[in-house]
DNA sequence: CTAAGTGCAAATCATTTGCAACCAG
DNA sequence: CTGGTTGCAAATGATTTGCACTTAG
């Protein structure tokens, strides 16, 4: 129970070992243990709260309800597997001009874009329909 | 209490009534009373489970965690507003050959998009930076 | 000392499930 | 009767909060 243990920190450096692109919370806490460092679960929620407000991190909102995070970065967009849930990261797929364009339709101010698209994983895609 | 309340019935009705573009289970729970067929909250949860899946409704992940339902229908992108949280549609923002073109670079089959923009509605955008 | 960060437990919120009662065919 | 639907209560799962304690400045 270390206290000088600097939870923000460690989510970062945990995050930017780079083993995966993109953290549910559980994942987080259980790196951080398996990292030695192990944080409370509140602590943990508590970190990312503080990193999302310093722009450190981003929230990836999957489609089912589920919620990820990743390292701020250059944009880009992701598709998710329907079928085993993986989650991958694309190019952007949302152009300035449409953007521009749609903001003249509806009046509406466009600060920021995510796209999450539905698809099936190479490796989901061979099994087919099989289940 | 009328046993032969058919709920998903009733919660469709609601939303064709128009009243609102997409709504919220707590939304969908009090138009229903409102309109004097209240239901279980866990009913009203099946119901609109079951128009899912019967491709009469569509759930909206909204980026913060929270879900909206709205009729199924033609396709639309939708915008969220940052300030004040309300959500209108948009003409659709990704176009088929970028999809195609993010299928051959990336090995996926994608199958489905949605997405949703944050932004400043017309009325909040007024308010400029003030709280 | 003071403010921020932390662990732990308890609370909250949204959604789901178990179960007994109920209605249509 | 039989199956699908419903209300109610209890369970879940994810996230948040209260609180006492601790450490850096």
């Amino acid at each position: 129970m270390p206290r000088p243990a600097r939870v923000p920190d460690q989510v970062l450096d945990l995050l930017r070992q780079g083993t995966r692109h993109a953290w549910t919370m559980e994942q987080i806490a259980a790196g951080l243990q398996q990292a030695g460092r192990q944080a409370d679960f509140s602590s943990v929620y508590r970190a990312v709260e503080r990193l999302l407000r310093d722009h450190c991190l981003e929230r990836v909102a999957l489609g089912d309800g589920t919620t990820q995070y990743e390292l701020a970065g250059q944009h880009h967009d992701h598709v998710r597997c329907v079928r085993c849930q993986a989650l991958a990261a694309l190019d952007c797929l949302v152009h300035e001009p449409d953007l521009r364009a749609a903001e003249r339709a509806s009046g509406w101010s466009i600060l920021a874009h995510r796209v999450v698209l539905d698809g099936l994983c190479p490796a989901c895609r061979q099994h087919g329909g099989e289940d």
